[in-house]
DNA sequence: GAGGACATGTAATGTGTTACATGATTAA
DNA sequence: TTAATCATGTAACACATTACATGTCCTC
């Protein structure tokens, strides 16, 4: 009960279930593949999670035995679950600030060498310059799935860009002792 | 104590408390100003978290007495606070997913008409380019200021474009219909 | 025989926001 | 007189990760 409003983890949760009944295991495995660029979930929410939506009335969980491994519990969406999750689509997005501890750690820099900085900076460069390598090869037909793929290709293209700028400015920092300590 | 690793919060704290003296209020005060764009700290994380780092020495308190408003409690980094400060800017950067509701909402818009998505996406594509506008007006002039303020631009300028392109998409799907529910 | 995949779940702990509680001063 | 600003802080709650606990099967 009391699964009126907020709470999006429940919300992701129902919403990858309208993919497809699965146990809990198969949507941790399943969230990499899918909204795993701007979502995440661990399996101390998603057990809880699913317990709670079976609880009221949201998802129906069936058990299949199997030999020499535990129970599979398959979880699948109700008539109640699946409208539960529309009236939370049609709500009004509620965006809070995303938290970068790089950037944080960019905006302090001047208490440490810039080399410091410039080090931070080109890890985060590799991961996405890889992150857009991996995406030229992927590709759903699902229009709503290409969306959400898109926006991440223009996430890591905004971030290349900027930490090659960073870069540039750092290496003159560093060149120019400027860069305080 | 307990004081050493982890714990993005409290070094944030030092971090603003190495612009100049504080109290827990000038800090909810000066975030907006400054980190708001990528970090942002509640009363109820100051507050305590201010009290932790002047039990563990990192920092310390001096009470300034009003008329007829509450004592003012005013923190200054201690040479140890800033040390630990410069320590936790050299650790690597542990960038977690940032999680968009947004992003969900548009990956399992299918579940409901493509005009619903449509007014998302609408609503984060007049802030972004509110913000860039913003953007324009304010101008620092120190180096790693400058950075994080970039970084800000950046960003804004990839999801404006992410929504001028994923508004046309939608409303190709709501014209011939192929947008589900 | 070591390690990983399969599969479930809880407990401890960490992290963070919101609401509450207090109370004077000042401007609309 | 109503609300906002100044200023502090706690308590309750919400949200989330990690470690623990269990046990088999399969591959190297």
């Amino acid at each position: 009960m009391k699964m009126n409003r907020g709470g999006t983890t429940p919300n992701a949760l129902l919403g990858l279930l309208s993919l497809g009944s699965m146990s809990g295991y198969d949507i941790r495995q399943l969230i990499p593949r899918s909204i795993g660029h701007f979502w995440s979930e661990s399996y101390g929410q998603i057990y809880p999670g699913l317990k709670r939506l079976a609880a009221a009335g949201l998802v129906e969980k069936k058990t299949q035995r199997q030999k020499g491994k535990p129970d599979r519990h398959v979880y699948s969406l109700t008539p109640e679950g699946r409208a539960h999750l529309q009236e939370w689509l049609k709500l009004p997005v509620a965006e809070k600030v995303p938290r970068s501890e790089l950037l944080l750690k960019v905006f302090f820099g001047a208490h440490v060498l810039p080399g410091v900085s410039r080090e931070h900076v080109s890890a985060v460069l590799e991961r996405h310059e890889a992150a857009l390598k991996m995406n030229e090869a992927s590709d759903p037909q699902l229009p709503y799935w290409l969306m959400t793929l898109n926006f991440g290709r223009h996430r890591s293209a905004a971030i290349v860009k900027w930490c090659r700028e960073t870069l540039t400015e750092l290496e003159r920092l560093e060149r120019t002792q400027q860069g305080g300590k």
